[in-house]
DNA sequence: TTCACGTATTGATATAAGTCAATAAAGAAA
DNA sequence: TTTCTTTATTGACTTATATCAATACGTGAA
């Protein structure tokens, strides 16, 4: 499952965390020197909720889904990670515990940093730490109306902005192959995978998206986006 | 509404945020030089949901509402704010703008500081910048679970659980004063006002609480826990 | 190919929770 | 005090959504 070889140094890497750039060369080759890569294949998981928070992770290619373990074995998905974000979770500085898990939903390829030596390039570099509360403000803009919709939208709005997610954030273009099951989809929309299949058949029959099962194509994107805004 | 007297200097001040302490004596100064201070009625509006949020506000006395303004005029409350907690949102750093209003519940004292100054600090001071990492990370942290309960559990556990929260984060008894109306309990717990009204009728019924209108009293903790954690 | 297993689909049904409308109670103002 | 206004309560009803059960589909292994 893990596999050891350091390729590429942060350096060179194109597929780091933005804030990366606030360091410098020499503190850039302090994170690498501690840095480890490790491979996963579909469905093994790269996180484990409730396990210490002693690494950060960044994907360097592929997608991995980030979920709660909540209530009854019930799971409420977070969102999808992708390369160029920190994984790390609010609990770094809360607890050292992870507070979700995180599956690979391709093949995904990983580098783990000690999370204290983040920590310890906090302190000798604001620019850095700046960076790093930008990047957990958005982060947490973005749980906020999440929140926010799955309280008070009802579940069309909420499939259609899942839909729109995928094709804005993820995938950048209306027309995907899609990554997760109906039940992953519930699990982030935060329905049963029956409503799922019923809502995007309605959606379907309506001409919004084009369901041919693992392509989606969004056909009436303004449609979709009024659905979602109104739902 | 706002009365500009400035009394007392942060250095005094016993209701400051914890990460205060970690800015030097001058530090300190500079922060106070660029606050002012501002008293408020219940019912007024201290914070608007998408103003600029050109300050950082900490409430010195008196308790207030944080509350998101949602689709369909539907209001969302995410807490309670306090004395010696900061009160800046997570827009500070993404889009400079208030991502939730907030208003008094009861007679405040509030002092502003120039979010420009507080952002100098992040720069000057590390453990000041670390000290906000850990803040936003422990409001995140709550977030998220709330946001697990509001979509995994049913009402009465929701109510359960903010009838705990009033208990332990707000008042610290279990015999407290409702700050709350049926409609703001409902806000906060995410359901009608008439459901919070019948779901508090089958508590007192089963005796797990006392409800003499304006006051409560938890009588049965463990098993409103029990209600809170299963429901 | 056939089998086995997970996933998707569909329909029937149960339940949770919101909405509406009427009334009661509690405060505030005159 | 009386009146006015807001908030709380209650019951009847509607709607959203989950659950359960049966069946169909799809894919990899043998």
């Amino acid at each position: 499952m893990m596999d050891i070889n350091t390729k590429v140094s942060c350096k060179e890497c194109n597929h780091g965390w933005e804030n990366f750039k606030n360091l410098t060369e020499e503190e850039l080759n302090y994170a690498n020197k501690n840095r480890f890569q490790a491979d996963f294949k579909p469905g093994e998981i790269i996180l484990k909720q409730g396990t210490p928070s002693s690494n950060a992770v960044f994907l360097i290619s592929g997608m991995a889904k980030i979920y709660i373990e909540g209530y009854d074995n019930k799971r409420m998905m977070v969102g999808i990670a992708k390369p160029r974000r920190l994984i790390a979770g609010p609990g770094t500085y809360v607890d050292e515990r992870h507070h979700y898990s995180v599956a690979a939903l391709t093949d995904v390829s990983a580098c783990f940093i000690k999370m204290d030596v983040l920590k310890e390039l906090v302190h000798r570099n604001s620019k850095f730490a700046e960076g790093w509360l930008r990047d957990i403000s958005e982060k947490a803009l973005g749980t906020f109306y999440k929140f926010l919709s799955h309280t008070q939208k009802k579940m069309h709005g909420r499939l259609a902005e899942t839909l729109i997610y995928l094709a804005d954030e993820i995938h950048n273009s209306d027309d995907y192959t899609m990554l997760l099951s109906r039940q992953e989809l519930g699990e982030l929309s935060g329905m049963a995978k029956e409503s799922v299949v019923r809502i995007l058949k309605v959606f379907s029959e309506d001409k919004i998206i084009e369901d041919k099962c693992p392509h989606i194509k969004i056909l009436k994107r303004e449609k979709l986006q009024m659905i979602s805004k109104n739902g």
